[in-house]
DNA sequence: TTTACATATGAGGTTTTCCGTAAAGGAAAA
DNA sequence: TTTTCCTTTACGGAAAACCTCATATGTAAA
């Protein structure tokens, strides 16, 4: 089993309780953070005393404060954690449930673990140790089908910059230039039309505004 | 002091924090909750019986599952408390740092405090069940200015409705009808238009949907 | 009551979005 | 090469949104 682990939470009552299913699992050697980058930190200086942390335990989102953040969210951590230590196991527990937000960090950054916080996350928590540890990848129930690439998957790079300009004022024509002006195809006023017609159908929108407003609902954009 | 405690969080292990707390003031009579439903019904019984709850301590966002629920957020059940039982004091204990939810919440629903969840999160418990018990109303610093009626205060419900339709994606035309089916005026398609206009300004907005985005990651619906 | 002011409603014209259809271009298969 | 299929682009009409100005309504002060 891990025996370094690296919780990192700023809500302190929150880390009791993981405190709680290490202990339960053996695992004493346990270090408690409450900023991103103290988290960084710690695993850098750790890994240069070659005693490095075995596992990190990590929520997404940090309230900001007075201190300055290299890595404002937990997202960012694991991007670059993952890219420095590859071996280091990432558990990301939060109370977010986007399937985009699992994806990306699952998929993209490569987290081992994404478990939601909710009644029985601690039970959770404690498989997800254990699958990570045998070497699995580990996803809450209530998330999973974030993975099955059936899904609505299909929405692309191109889909969601339209999404993004669409929400950010822009007309269809100036999103059309905007387009032309970054070298990004199709630029044409009748393509953003017919993409943002076929979002509108997969989504299931009345209109424009009930599309921008749906996909912030699903935390997309 | 308080001598009868509810707490209500689906998070088992915030409960914890606060319980730490409550102990640390003297309180040994604590009940803990994950539902909505389950706080409204203790709470209930208890007066029936005579020996009601003093405090409600309560977060507002709970995960729904399987269990079917009357309160499906902490707000509807603060709502209902209040008009039900005055006399009982809640503390509002939640991540969200959003101005409209702390004014409905204090000034609609007479909460008697408003915590938000943080790094010192828990000392703000310890400070807010003091002022409530003598008689006062807490709000964290980071949210006072919610009650400085010179903020953004002017959008009053009306135009959360007109938003929050839109949002819906209803035209324009159908928000008139509903205002209309709703007894609600102004209803006028003329008065829509104008309202939102002036929301459009207000918030710096080039067109409906840049509107909808904003008031949404302004969390105003 | 009258006046003044603010807000609601109504009617107009312009712009943008919405939706269908059709033509043009490109890539892969026949 | 031709055919097929898919995507981009273009165009036009209908609907909705956007904007301005005129009128109506209601409320509070003179």
């Amino acid at each position: 089993m891990f025996s370094k682990v690296l919780i990192s939470d700023d809500l302190g009552s929150i880390n009791q309780g993981v405190r709680t299913v290490l202990e339960g699992l053996g695992i004493t050697n346990v270090t408690q953070v409450q900023y991103c980058d103290d988290a960084y930190l710690k695993i850098k200086s750790a890994y240069q005393n070659a005693e490095p942390f075995h596992l990190l335990i990590t929520d997404l989102s940090f309230k900001s404060d007075h201190r300055a953040q290299t890595y404002a969210s937990g997202e960012d951590l694991v991007k670059q954690l993952k890219q420095e230590y590859p071996d280091l196991k990432i558990i990301v527990y939060s109370v977010e449930d986007r399937l985009q937000k699992v994806r990306t960090l699952i998929q993209t950054y490569k987290a081992d673990a994404y478990v939601c916080k909710g009644r029985n996350g601690l039970k959770e928590i404690d498989a997800a140790i254990n699958t990570v540890y045998a070497g699995g990848i580990y996803v809450s129930q209530q998330v999973e089908h974030a993975l099955s690439s059936n899904s609505n998957l299909e929405i692309n790079d191109y889909d969601i910059e339209l999404l993004k300009q669409l929400s950010n004022g822009l007309s269809q024509d100036e999103i059309s230039s905007f387009l032309k002006s970054n070298a990004i195809a199709p630029s044409s006023l009748s393509s953003v039309e017919k993409h943002l017609n076929k979002l509108r159908i997969q989504f299931k929108a009345n209109n424009a505004i009930h599309l921008v407003a749906i996909v912030k609902d699903l935390g997309l954009i």
